[in-house]
This record gives C-alpha cells, structure tokens and sequence, in this order.
DNA sequence: GTAATCAGACTACAAATGTAATCCGTTAAA
DNA sequence: TTTAACGGATTACATTTGTAGTCTGATTAC
C-alpha cells in the first residue's frame, strides 16, 4: 500500500522546490538560495527545513558536522498530489474544465497553443 | 487599481463552490449541500461561512429572519489569482510546464487528449 | 588562548485554520 | 402555553503556519 505523503505548506513547497533543484544541500546552502527570491530570515528557513525533516519529508545526513538534507520523495510525486487537490477543489475534478478555461481567457497565448497542440500530437497513441 | 481579493482557506473553498454554484443560499441550503459531501457538523460549516463574511467575501441579506448568503466575487476571479499562485509554486510558472508533465505521465485518458485537442483546435487564432 | 561566530537545538508567539460548543432570543410544535 | 428546536452571535480550543529569537557547544580568526 502506498502511503500517503505528508501535507507541506506553501512556504515549506519553496524549501523543498530548492532541494529538488539540488541535493544534497546545507542549510546554508538553502538559505542562500533562498535569500535571492524571498526576504526570510536563516533563523526562518531554518525553521521551515527543520519541519520538513520533522514531517518525514526531508532527510538528514548528520555524518559531517554540518548536516546536509535532502528530499524523501520525488516532485513528481508530490505535484500530482498537488495537483489533484488542487484542480478538484477549485475546478470541480477535471482538469479539462481548468484547460477550457484557461485556453478561453486568454491566459494561454497562441504560441502556447501551438506547442501545446504539438506535444499533445506527439503523445503516442496507446494501442 | 484593483482592489486584492481575500485569501481562503481549503475548507472555505468549498463553502465557496456551494454558492458558487447558486445563490443566495440560507446557511442551511449550504449545510445541506455539504453534508453530502463532507462530514463537517452544521456548527462548523457555519463557522466557516461566517468567516466569509468577515472576509468580505460572501454577502448577507438580513432583511428576513433567516439571513441569505451570496458570493461577493465570481468565481472566475479566484480561479485564477489561485491557479497563478499554484502554479508559480508547484510548476515553477508556467501552466505549460504543467500540462507537458500531465499529458507525458498519462494523467490523461486517450479520451482525454482527444478532447484537449479539440478544444485547442476550436480556439480562434487571433488576427 | 580567548573572543566572535556558527550550526544545531530548543523556545516563542501571533494569526490562520479546523472543528466545533454554548448562549440566547424566537418560533413552531404539542 | 410551555417547550423543544432553530438561527444567529459569541466563545473555545488544538494544530498548523509564518516568522523568528535564545541558548549552547564547537570552531575559527586573531
């Protein structure tokens, strides 16, 4: 049986977008990267990257002094996760209706639809 | 300027759909849409509407004893001040980045594709 | 060698969220 | 008409989240 992932916020999601990127990484190494796009304190990534461990979700290597951490599951995994949430709460389960929507408001410019139209043509059929 | 909407929680999502879906409603008329879906006790789902209303976003009517509720935005206008949001956090940006992922993973049905393809086809090309 | 620094551990604390219960006046049922 | 049920207002309380700060032992710079 599969089991179930744990839930992350949206702050904790940016920790975790940077270990994806890359890892192992320090806590250094994470507030580095993340002081480029966010205005958290180390003392708050910190935090953040320690409930992720506390969670389950990150993993620690505490050989060297300085810990390094990495993460426990995939991103793949835990965007679908997401997704599926998300597109059930806020466009009723399909994510059709979020498409029609989106290629209907013009969220999505043409070029987008072009490439679009040939990723979907290059999928290959199923038999 | 655009005056920014008020950020709701998961759970106020789906008082949300409710009214969404029509309106005005009595807390009752929401109580009994949810009870099908959800086993939130009545208390709580009146919790979570009247937080709405502090939030500025659903409405009341008090004219009548029994007070009316009403959404304040549509329904549109969250979609996608959501959908952005998520989508810059989960998918680094871009609504492609994630439809190229969901089409590759096999989400989608065949049907599925299908369709998407149809509905790319019927966009009209803009001059 | 001593002082400043740093990493990790632990603590802090308010706001938001999930999940209701209580209180109180009104209305509806018996 | 008394009483139970109901709607709205208020209150409750644990957990999660955002956002750090303090303490302590190791280390590095002088």
């Amino acid at each position: 049986m599969e089991k179930n992932i744990p839930s992350i916020s949206e702050s904790e999601w940016e920790i975790m977008n940077v270990l994806w990127d890359k890892a192992p990484q320090t806590a250094n190494d994470i507030i580095f990267s993340l002081q480029e796009c966010t205005d958290w304190k180390p003392k708050t990534i910190r935090t953040l990257l320690d409930r992720l461990v506390q969670k389950d979700v990150v993993g620690v290597n505490k050989n060297l002094r300085v810990y390094t951490f990495y993460p426990l599951y995939t991103q793949e995994k835990y965007q679908r996760a997401e997704t599926e949430s998300f597109i059930k709460r806020i466009y009723g389960g399909t994510l059709k209706s979020m498409l029609v929507q989106f290629i209907q408001e013009d969220t999505l410019s043409d070029d987008d639809i072009n490439e679009l139209r040939s990723i979907l043509n290059k999928k290959p059929k199923k038999q």
